[in-house]
DNA sequence: TTTATATGAAACCTTTTGGTATTATGTCAA
DNA sequence: TTGACATAATACCAAAAGGTTTCATATAAA
């Protein structure tokens, strides 16, 4: 066991969770895929911006994007948010010691 | 239970976790308190730069800083690290079911 | 008291970020 | 085929981020 949570490729991901717009389009998605005219007739700001947005999600790998006619199906891919997940996983231990012991059972009994 | 996460203050807690730098600092502060001088010396970045990371770090309320003589020790906040945490928690039934359901076990005997 | 140390703070620079507007392209529908 | 629609792509802009250098201040030590 590492000492250090490892730093991976972590760097895409938490760059993706750190613009607020970003995250909740996470939450958005996380209800189901949607096209980009859709997502952006949600938030206050052009459809270019959101699709910005989009491709840093995908650069992060936490969307995956699926052409669908002329729509672009923008669907979530959460795997990619256990990769920030494992990281602050190395300090839950601080707030909820219980929680850190289920976890090494649920990961040795994989 | 809200269908979707809390945005909370998360954000500043999301900002200060976006840089690869200051997640080393978090993770060489999980090792113990430390002043400025001795956390700059481990990267490669003057001083001032690092004492501006510390900063945003404290703005996230991820570490504390206490006045000791000429020294400020940084100490690590982990529990401010539980913001970002629980955010990714609303999502972690994606990828591991029994995990989310040990989770709610722990909460519900809290 | 003088000197060295630890840090704070300001000014400055370059790159990235988050947004805009505009134009182009591919696809569905009449 | 023509027109409407969904998106891509480009150019542009202001502000924030991440770094530097320089100088000031407070404390410890000689």
């Amino acid at each position: 066991m590492p000492a250090r949570p490892p730093s991976a490729d972590a760097q895409p991901v938490f760059r993706a969770l750190a613009d607020p717009t970003r995250r909740a389009i996470i939450s958005m998605l996380a209800e189901g895929p949607r096209p980009i005219a859709e997502i952006a007739a949600a938030f206050d700001m052009t459809r270019p911006a959101v699709a910005k947005h989009l491709a840093i999600l995908k650069d992060g790998g936490i969307i995956a994007v699926e052409a669908k006619g002329r729509e672009r199906i923008n669907r979530l891919n959460p795997e990619a948010l256990k990769t920030a997940a494992d990281w602050l996983g190395h300090f839950d231990r601080f707030w909820d010691e219980r929680l850190a012991k289920l976890k090494d059972v649920v990961e040795r009994t994989s």
